[in-house]
DNA sequence: GCCGTTTTCGGCCCGACTGTTTTCAGTCG
């Protein structure tokens, strides 16, 4: 049956793009045929942002596959082959080629493969750890191309990468759980199952995984887990916990429980830590105490009594009897969630439905994949009432942004595109860049002629924190300006945002009735949970956009609701929740909500 | 490795920045 075969062990298509890219990155040390590595590279991006199963469609209906643009015959073949064996003979052997660690060296900032093969070759560096040392001991200045600042550029690359490690992408955590609790349903007879931890909390990034269960037989789901194909380690294997490393490097820990304590240990185990440390305190001055078997009643009977369990199998219950409203998970890290629950107001968080439409989306004109037809019938298939098409301008060469002409033609051609599709409204935009000094990389004249105006910095992400605040402030008081994208610049467990004083460009954007984005693509997710509750309590209106470079990037907006509402955000706070009318005032900065 | 109104070979988005250079290689996006 198939979907025992899929369940069994068929390849992810995160698996499967890591090895198209780990067979870029080898070949590009080697100093192969650039090209090939960009196909690889390409391959590797289509497939892990691919709406169906890879692997399978290798093997079942390859015409998929072969109709996507930069997948074509070898690429197919090799994912059969992976699909088929598990293996890519090609990336068996480059593997034997070079160290692997020396791919962990790609890792670090500003390190590329040129200068990782001179390390490599010259002072046989193939570990971060050897690299520090030899830049450390003043050995890489020695070598051609490098001198004093690349040793300290290194160094400070690896203190950067070493506080980065060890956590992993939301929605890496996401699959990941989810193949194995599917995996884990089909293969024994569990009565509940959910997901606890970071994941459950939608956090940006998850250090591991737990899953809860409840079952006939703890034996049986427990040898489930740890015999599940994607297991690299068994760390821990008991009567009623096991705790394993997947092949990603990645920690899952499964627990077995009783039916009556599924609520107190989903509780328990969803955290924060310091969530429950604020609700085992409180429990305390009620005269209970929480624990992952359940709420217990202190003060009943006499001193020999056991404290009565007076709830544990959903959480409700254990909420409701602490006398609080149930705290959504996204809200669980005591940043106050307590205090408004307990007199009833906590937010009315928004929701995926409440989402009207999609701000940011790119097409062939730039660097995206589909056209404005497309991307206009993916934003009516997700139920959209509008989308905004906001290709890059031209400072962006790389994506061969848009001049002034281009872009007037492309204004042309979604008027005509308009006016055949009457279910949804696009709006004519751009994502026009941030140059170094403010200014924006189009005249005010074109850009005026826009429904919706995106900044943003790709550029010259080493100005000080000062340089930096006044470049973005700057172009916010552009009157044209609408969205701020991806304020911070970061790319979880790659690379650390900017240097800018955000309270500044809220303060900013806010007097110049701009919004800030929440970039939902998972790499992204900025801004933060954090700032985006900032920018929310300073009056800032926000815009969740899923900078879609494909029809199936559309759903990553998903990831930016996740992040809005554990920044605390009502639906009132996003402007693409609004209708379009309501929209279209606060784009012509008529309105800014009811702030 | 992929692609094709330049179609089965011969091309393949390119400009800015940095640190090392004295004319440029490597990295990034």
């Amino acid at each position: 049956m198939r979907v025992a075969g899929a369940v069994a062990g068929l390849m992810e298509n995160r698996d499967l793009a890591r090895i198209f890219s780990e067979i870029a990155d080898i070949l590009e040390i080697q100093e192969g045929n650039p090209f090939r590595i960009r196909s690889f590279r390409r391959a590797a991006q289509i497939i892990r942002d691919l709406s169906f199963n890879g692997a399978h469609a290798s093997q079942e209906e390859p015409e998929k596959l072969r109709s996507i643009s930069g997948i074509g015959e070898g690429t197919i073949s090799k994912i059969r082959e992976i699909a088929e064996t598990g293996r890519s003979q090609e990336f068996e052997d480059l593997k034997r080629e070079i160290p692997p660690s020396l791919l962990t060296l790609l890792e670090l900032q500003n390190l590329g493969p040129k200068k990782i093969r001179l390390l490599w070759k010259t002072l046989n560096i193939s570990t971060i750890d050897e690299l520090e040392k030899a830049a450390r001991e003043e050995q890489v200045r020695s070598l051609p191309g490098m001198g004093g600042k690349s040793e300290a550029k290194i160094l400070k690359a690896i203190e950067a990468h070493r506080l980065l490690q060890g956590r992993f992408r939301l929605d890496d955590g996401i699959e990941v759980c989810q193949g194995l609790m599917d995996y884990l349903r089909l293969k024994v007879k569990v009565k509940r199952i959910a997901a606890a931890g970071s994941v459950r909390r939608r956090r940006e990034t998850v250090g591991d995984i737990d899953i809860l269960v409840t079952c006939e037989s703890s034996a049986e789901v427990i040898d489930a887990f740890t015999g599940y194909s994607d297991v690299k380690e068994v760390l821990a294997k008991g009567d009623t916990k096991a705790s394993v490393v997947l092949s990603r490097g990645l920690q899952a820990d499964l627990r077995v429980l009783e039916d009556e304590s599924f609520g107190a240990s989903l509780q328990y185990f969803t955290g924060s830590q310091a969530h429950n440390v604020a609700l085992r305190e409180r429990a305390k001055r009620m005269g209970y105490k929480i624990s992952e078997y359940g709420l217990f009643r202190l003060d009943n009977g006499g001193e020999k009594d056991p404290p009565e369990k007076v709830a544990g199998e959903s959480e409700e219950d254990i909420y409701r009897l602490l006398k609080l409203s149930l705290i959504p998970p996204e809200l669980r890290e005591n940043r106050g969630e307590i205090q408004k629950a307990e007199t009833g107001r906590l937010p009315d968080l928004i929701k995926l439905g409440d989402i009207r439409g999609d701000l940011h989306m790119h097409t062939k004109a730039t660097d995206g994949r589909n056209t404005i037809q497309e991307m206009a019938a993916a934003g009516i298939q997700a139920g959209y009432q509008y989308i905004a098409i906001t290709d890059h301008s031209k400072a962006l060469a790389m994506a061969r942004g848009l001049d002034e002409k281009r872009l007037l033609d492309q204004i042309e051609e979604i008027d005509r595109v308009a006016s055949q599709i009457s279910e949804i409204h696009i709006l004519k935009g751009i994502e026009v860049d941030i140059l170094s000094e403010g200014e924006l990389d189009l005249s005010d004249e074109v850009l005026s002629r826009l429904d919706v105006v995106i900044a943003s910095v790709h550029s010259r992400f080493n100005l000080s924190r000062k340089e930096m605040t006044l470049r973005i402030c700057r172009a916010l008081e552009n009157p044209n300006v609408n969205i701020l994208a991806h304020p911070t610049g970061r790319l979880l467990t790659r690379r650390a945002p900017y240097p800018v004083d955000l309270e500044q460009v809220i303060k900013t954007a806010r007097e110049n009735r701009v919004c800030l984005e929440i970039n939902a693509y998972p790499a992204r997710l900025d801004l933060s949970d954090v700032h985006c509750r900032m920018a929310c309590d300073q009056g800032a209106l926000i815009s969740i956009n899923s900078d879609s470079h494909n029809l199936q990037m559309l759903r990553y907006i998903e990831y930016g609701v996740f992040t809005a509402r554990r920044g605390w955000l009502e639906a009132k706070d996003v402007i693409n929740t609004f209708p379009l009318e309501e929209l279209t005032r606060v784009l012509k900065k008529e309105e800014y909500g009811e702030r």
